[in-house]
DNA sequence: AAGACGAAAGTGGTTGA
DNA sequence: TCAACAACTTTCGTCTT
C-alpha cells in the first residue's frame, strides 16, 4: 500500500514564489514555498503555513505511482464529481419489458436480471471508491497540516476503510469522519493530539468530531488506552523549547501523581500542562502559566488547579522550587 | 506592567431515575 | 427525557514580583 506517498511529482508542484514577497510573521524570512498539492503557502525559513485553502489549479485526479501519473492525461473539460457517475452510466430499468412494452422471454429476463445485479454492485463499489478518494485527499491535507507522520496516516486510512464498510460515513460528513479516524489513529499510536487541534485543522467542530470519534470506537470495537498525559509532554516541551531534563522531571511528576491517584477523572491535557509548569520552575526554566496553557489548549485556571493539587499532594514546597 | 491567584457564574457532557 | 453533578472555562478583581 503506497497511497500516501508518491501522489504526484513534487518538483512539478512546489515552486519558489518570486512575486509578491511576504515576510514570515514567525521568522521574518521572505522565502515562500507554494505547495499546490496542499493548497498552502509555506514559509521557506521555518515552515509556518502562511495561508491555506488556496484554489488548486492542478489536475483533479490522483495517481498512485509515477507510471500512472504519466499515463493519466487528457484534454477537454474536467469530469464532474458532483454527478456521482459523471453522467456516463446506463441505467437498466426494473420493468421486465422491452422498448416496445412487450414482456421479455424467460431467458432474456434472467439475462437482464443478471446485468441489473452487476450494475448495482458495480455502482455501489464505485461510489465507495469515490468517497474513499475524496476522504484520502482530505486525510492527506489534514495530516500534513498537523504534521502527522506516514504510519499514523496509514492507520487512519485503514480505520476509514473499515468505517466505510460498516456504513458509518452515511449521513455524516466525510471531513468529520476523516478527522475522527486521524484523531483515533494518533491515540492508538500513543501520539495523541488535542481534540481542539484536530478540530481546528479540519473544518469540523469539536462536538461533531467527538461524536464521530465515539461512534468509531463503538462500531469498530477499537480498544484505545486512556490517553496518558505523559504522551503529550514531548510535544508540549518542544513547543515551549524546554530542555530534556525538564521533560524527564515532568514524567517523574506525572508518574508520582498517578501513583497517588491524582490523575483519575482529570483532563490529561491539564495534568500534562501543570506537570510541565512545576518541572519548569523546579529546573529554573520557568514558563508562564499562560504560555503552557496555550500549547496545552486548556485555561490558566485549570493549570493552576492541577498545579496546586500536585504541589500539595506530592509535598513539593513551592517556596523551595527555584 | 505582567504574571499569579481565587471566586463566582456559565458550559457541555455524563449518569441515574 | 430530565435533573443532578463533576470537571472545565470564562470573567473579573486583587495580590505579588
Amino acid at each position: 500500500m503506497d497511497q500516501t506517498r508518491g501522489t504526484t511529482d513534487r518538483k512539478d508542484t512546489i515552486s519558489e514564489s518570486t512575486k509578491e514577497p511576504i515576510a514570515c510573521s514567525e521568522c521574518g524570512s521572505t522565502s515562500v514555498v507554494e505547495d499546490t498539492t496542499r493548497g498552502e503557502r509555506v514559509c521557506g525559513g521555518c515552515g509556518l503555513v502562511l495561508s491555506d485553502h488556496r484554489i488548486d489549479t492542478g489536475a483533479e485526479w490522483r495517481a498512485f505511482s509515477t507510471e500512472e501519473n504519466d499515463a493519466r492525461s487528457r484534454v477537454g473539460a474536467p469530469t464532474r464529481y458532483t454527478v456521482h457517475d459523471k453522467g456516463l452510466s446506463t441505467v437498466i430499468d426494473w420493468r421486465d419489458r422491452d422498448t416496445s412494452g412487450k414482456k421479455l422471454s424467460p431467458t432474456r429476463r434472467s439475462e437482464i436480471y443478471r446485468l441489473r445485479k452487476w450494475q448495482i454492485r458495480s455502482r455501489v463499489h464505485s461510489s465507495m471508491d469515490r468517497n474513499l478518494a475524496q476522504a484520502m485527499s482530505e486525510l492527506e491535507r489534514l495530516s500534513s497540516q498537523l504534521g502527522i507522520p506516514g504510519p499514523i496516516r496509514e492507520l487512519a486510512a485503514l480505520l476509514y476503510r473499515k468505517s466505510i464498510i460498516q456504513k458509518l460515513v452515511r449521513g455524516r460528513s466525510i471531513e468529520a469522519m476523516v478527522a475522527a479516524t486521524l484523531y483515533a489513529a494518533c491515540r492508538i499510536r500513543m501520539k495523541p493530539r488535542p481534540l481542539d487541534e484536530v478540530a481546528d485543522a479540519s473544518r469540523v467542530d469539536k462536538k461533531k468530531l467527538g461524536q464521530c470519534y465515539r461512534l468509531l470506537l463503538r462500531s469498530l470495537a477499537i480498544k484505545i488506552p486512556l490517553s496518558n498525559p505523559i504522551d503529550y509532554i514531548s510535544r508540549f516541551a518542544s513547543q515551549l523549547s524546554l530542555s530534556s531534563p525538564v521533560q524527564l522531571r515532568t514524567v517523574e511528576i506525572l508518574q508520582r501523581s498517578r501513583d497517588i491517584g491524582l490523575t483519575i477523572g482529570r483532563d490529561p491535557l491539564g495534568l500534562a500542562a501543570a506537570a510541565i509548569y512545576v518541572a519548569s520552575i523546579m529546573l529554573d526554566e520557568r514558563r508562564t502559566q499562560r504560555e503552557i496553557a496555550e500549547v496545552a489548549r486548556v485555561t490558566e485556571v485549570t493549570v493552576r488547579n492541577r498545579y496546586k493539587e500536585i504541589v500539595k499532594k506530592l509535598g513539593i514546597d513551592p517556596m523551595t522550587l527555584g
